[in-house]
DNA sequence: TACAACATGTACCGATCGGTACAGACAGGC
DNA sequence: GCCTGTCTGTACCGATCGGTACATGTTGTA
């Protein structure tokens, strides 16, 4: 028995990767299993608090990532135009240009929603509101950054469903392109 | 066929919000059973495919409800206009503004999606094709109806993952007065 | 009234669910 | 060497899953 030692970080990717695809009640612990490559004894043995805790703990990484990666320079970076375009690019490379689903946006809409409805809500309003101080940091004033930025989580969320949908990843990169010339101020040239 | 308490038809409704609510693998057929006052008797008696032919019945349903109430009015209706507001009007009544979950958009993000691949990617085709059509009934050229419209089945959908997340009917009423401001040309006044 | 057809509730099936128990396999400290 | 605590696989648990079988209503027709 080759007896690889895996740390619990080692089996968050692939645990995210099957909470995404199959959902938080479709994936079972049968299916885990498989993707983690534990049985589970040592799935037991890193989260005590079975599949529940599994998820949270992928929802904690989910979290960090877009925190540090995006909502954290949305609100802080020097050059808020910089930050955006590099928001829509991150946005893009993440969902896999949409062949990848939104974990949150799921379960959002799945029978789980409950179960996690702080952290969702958390998630959406973090994002909305990282994007709307980008903009308003852009010049424009709050009574346009708060929709603007509203519609653009909106319509992220949308064209990952649609792209699903229609199976149409390049449907996707479209919205994401034309979001882009929503969000940015017209180049002055 | 009045000697029977429910027809086929009669179920269909709460069918319908069952998987709603909990998906397609998360409505179970007892919690179908509680919903529909229904036995698996009378279930499999009216649905011998079981399940998936129940799915099949809701989604018959609902592809019937848009075709005959939106999409064959902004294909047709002789004021594309009209047509486009009723369209918003329909969908803020029928979402329940944003309360009320898309089943296909669920669907498509869950793990039942290639069990449904084909009627989800109508559905939405379907919506964006005639919605384009209404919007190049108004005037707008093809270059700019077909993206307006991919952007505004994308912005439907992710306004109600986006509601239900931050458990905010609200939001998905904001969103569609200002999706409306985008597809109706500007009034003449 | 007798009968066929539909409608319905209940018992049951094997499979799988999430979770637990527990006995080995391995490591580091002594 | 040994012990202890961390990993790991496996057998097992009760509950529930979707689906089937079938006996018992209930109804319209004759």
């Amino acid at each position: 028995m080759a007896r690889t030692v895996k740390a619990r970080a080692d089996v968050l990717p692939a645990l995210a990767e099957v909470f995404r695809e199959y959902g938080y009640e479709g994936a079972s612990l049968s299916l885990i299993g498989q993707r983690t490559e534990l049985g589970k004894g040592s799935l037991y043995n890193f989260f005590p608090g079975g599949k529940e805790e599994m998820a949270n703990a992928v929802l904690d990484e989910i979290d960090e990532w877009f925190e540090t990666r995006m909502f954290k320079p949305l609100r802080e970076e020097a050059d808020a135009s910089a930050a955006i375009r590099a928001m829509l690019a991150d946005t893009l490379a993440y969902f896999r240009s949409g062949r990848r689903v939104c974990l949150i946006g799921a379960l959002a809409l799945g029978d789980a929603r409950d179960r996690f409805a702080e952290r969702i809500n958390v998630y959406f309003a973090g994002w909305r509101d990282a994007l709307a101080t980008a903009l308003a940091r852009q010049g424009l004033d709050e009574a346009e950054a708060q929709p603007l930025a509203e519609d653009a989580v909106a319509l992220i969320q949308g064209g990952l469903v649609a792209a699903r949908a229609m199976d149409d990843p390049s449907l996707f990169e479209r919205l994401l392109a034309r979001l882009e010339m929503r969000l940015l101020p017209a180049p002055k040239n």
